[in-house]
DNA sequence: ACAAAAGTGTTAAACGTACACCCATGA
DNA sequence: TCATGGGTGTACGTTTAACACTTTTGT
């Protein structure tokens, strides 16, 4: 049992991956803003319609190790707070940010990957909504970051990052966190926007508005969004708030060829 | 940042829920042992064709707390060792078992877990061989049970193995993890009843043969598989030794329609 | 009226499923 | 030669995916 092994030396952090989608240009702002705005935000898109990609904050280190290098938010865990209770106050604390979905993703606990210290890192993954990130602390230790071109960054994190997008772009398939990115109701256009950001290729219209339908993630508010220059889209809001569960194990599946690549 | 955040008082142990199949009756004993053998493992079993289910074992809690109770087999983190190693250290320590797949589930670190202690739990689920279950401990303090009828455990153990099923089921969708079950060339026929056990359900058995097949995820040995009272079956093995990555992430999808349910 | 996005319809190919059938062996 | 599991063929319903088409609005 080895009920006599000595723990102390070890101490536990965590730390949070944050995905946003790039605040871009809103709906109403792209349209209200006139030519100018469109063509703004046009010239800097490459795939998606508004150009828009995913987003994350990274925090700078203020101290050894790894001084001066971009890393992710974190912090030490308090001995009465929760794992995810700690991944939520520190994710806060550093870069102002409160996640609407937040769910642990793995833990990382080499020996060696924090020099002198052994440091166990229990990392979560979180999505935030494009208005909670103008809570965002204004700091130039706070830089928001294309989580597909972040690298050199301190500890471990570049292989944390590439993980999470992996378990970001599969979730997508099988979960509704789509959901979480976006506001209560949103348009079938946006929550089909959000998909072609994270999975990096076009959906049709069509039989994405089908498959999202019959899956019965969605409800229709029966409300339409105004303003648009064209037909006025239906508003729909998620069937259930959130899908948590202990590690975040419910699945509603949505749609089997939403799956990645 | 919270730096000044003091861990200590905050232990990291390890523990592991580790799934077999329940040895039963190798194809060769079941047809050598001739009838007496057969119809006794035919009269246990329900649903699959020699009534083998999955196995797990637990070990009784010698201390409080929750001492007299099953428990995952499991102890510290030593300083010094990873924390893969330190689960499949842990768990030949309790056990005697060695893994021929091990991969982390999740980490459990609420408050109030463990009374007195705050306990850091980073939890690893394994399969093993038949063949290497006959390696384990003979000791009435460890005892081989259905997992699906492992209930009043010590801690929050039931959740675990619960979370550990799923992950399971879930995964022998996309990946190829039933090969660790098996020895290292297996029949189709000995395959599929992986799948069977583990999905509790028939499966057809020229859907399957194609469907594995095509996926490539086995390759024809050349040999067959001879003493059976019946036509000889081909004998495979895996293209992969085994699907590593960090979290076993790769993803090697085998059939879609072996997804769970 | 026109442009453009919203939303519906339609079709062919791909896939999942069931099940009939032949093959090879030990008894 | 019979029984039985190994292995192949095939036909049918369902799903996926591509794209033509209709609807609705602001300008």
């Amino acid at each position: 049992m080895n009920a006599g092994g000595d723990p102390r030396g070890i101490r536990v952090a965590v730390s949070t991956v944050i995905f946003a989608l790039e605040p871009g240009v809103s709906p109403e702002e792209f349209w209200a803003g006139g030519l100018d705005t469109a063509l703004r935000a046009y010239s800097t898109g490459e795939s998606s319609s508004l150009g828009r990609t995913l987003w994350m904050p990274l925090v700078r280190r203020l101290r050894e190790p790894g001084e001066g290098r971009w890393a992710l938010p974190g912090g030490w865990l308090d001995p009465e707070e929760s794992l995810e209770a700690a991944a939520a106050r520190t994710l806060e604390e550093t870069t102002g940010v409160r996640p609407a979905y937040l769910e642990q993703l793995f833990t990382f606990g080499d020996p060696g990957r924090s020099p002198d210290e052994r440091v166990v890192s229990v990392v979560y993954w979180a999505l935030v909504r494009p208005e909670e990130t103008s809570d965002a602390i204004d700091d130039p230790n706070v830089r928001w970051f294309d989580p597909d071109r972040t690298r050199g960054l301190a500890f471990d994190h570049d292989t944390i990052i590439e993980y999470a997008l992996g378990r970001l772009r599969t979730k997508l398939g099988y979960s509704q966190i789509a959901h979480a990115f976006l506001e209560p109701t949103f348009t079938l256009a946006e929550l089909r926007e959000v998909y072609e950001i994270v999975l990096q290729r076009p959906l049709d219209p069509a039989n994405f508005r089908r498959a999202v339908e019959s899956s019965g993630a969605v409800v229709d508010t029966g409300e339409l969004r105004t303003g648009t220059p064209h037909r006025p889209p239906k508003l729909y809001r998620p069937v259930h708030p959130a899908d948590a569960g202990p590690g975040g194990f419910v699945r509603v599946p949505i749609a089997p060829h939403l799956r990645r690549s």
